[in-house]
DNA sequence: GGATATTATATTGCATACAATATAATTGCA
DNA sequence: TGCAATTATATTGTATGCAATATAATATCC
């Protein structure tokens, strides 16, 4: 079987298309729950991880790259248009001036009020029950953990 | 249950994220697969499809977007520059002038030879079984399936 | 303690993505 | 036939994404 059938190359038969339609798919639903908020999806992301955090410990710009899996490239101008949203705060580290501490503004901590109605609706909204959903989330991890894998990167 | 507890935001119960996530992780996994043909996942996808219509109708730039999902906005340029590349020819077609016909050039079906052991390789690499696969493909699809239902988007 | 290596972030360049809008051609209907 | 509605694609503007590179600060090693 060294040559393999042409067939593989069939659109149907792709494993990472349908990832990769959901993907755009779902910024698509989730952009008229968010732009009320001024937040992209990807903004959305950023905000989760630091409401997660509580302001309890200093969040880098490096802690959050790792989280969501983002390059500098992609992070530096997002959190520059997020801090000119009034949704965030960058301030170099006194300890460690290469690191850049991200905080949430008043603004963006009440934005949490405002957010939270949004995953129960789009979870409503799906139809799904909680086994479905479960189903879901769980193969999504097992994907993005079988990519991180092949491409030997240390899963958080 | 009016209220939703603040966990629904927690990024460890997101059902979207991992997908997202995938989304860019499966692009950089065929990165270097695909930059030796000068091919950029989207623009793979994009031969995928003309590929599999083996040149046997036309194929415009609406059948297209509608097979992947494209927007025009995103088609457009991409096409343009598929074109620079030399993998396919743009021609207005005599019919319907509005229409844009797109085909591959000589070098675009000879790619085919060179692409059709990237799937292959990359199910190897995966070390996953065809049970394993065959779940994932199925959730991916029915994600992406829910999704489109949700935006009302009419399935290909 | 000073050269070197490492770390953290920023910048640049290129390629998506999509909404909104524009343009041009075709269709449909009075 | 003529004009409004529709269709197909293109353009513009904004926001990702990542690789490659640059910059600056810290750590390490001798």
């Amino acid at each position: 079987m060294d040559d393999p059938s042409d067939s593989s190359l069939s659109l149907e038969k792709q494993i990472c298309f349908p990832f990769y339609e959901a993907a755009n798919l779902l910024q698509q639903l989730y952009r008229p729950f968010l732009a009320p908020l001024n937040l992209t999806y990807a903004q959305y992301l950023v905000m989760l991880a630091l409401w997660g955090h509580d302001g309890k410990s200093d969040v880098t710009v490096g802690t959050i790259g790792r989280q969501l899996g983002f390059e500098t490239g992609t992070l530096s101008p997002l959190l520059k248009r997020m801090e000119a949203a009034g949704h965030v705060r960058r301030m170099r580290s006194p300890d460690d001036e290469r690191r850049v501490i991200i905080s949430l503004t008043r603004q963006g901590q009440l934005l949490r009020e405002k957010a939270k109605y949004i995953p129960d609706q789009l979870l409503r909204d799906s139809g799904l029950n909680d086994a479905e959903l479960a189903g879901l989330r769980e193969k999504g991890q097992a994907f993005a953990r079988c990519l991180r894998r092949m491409l030997q990167i240390r899963s958080v």
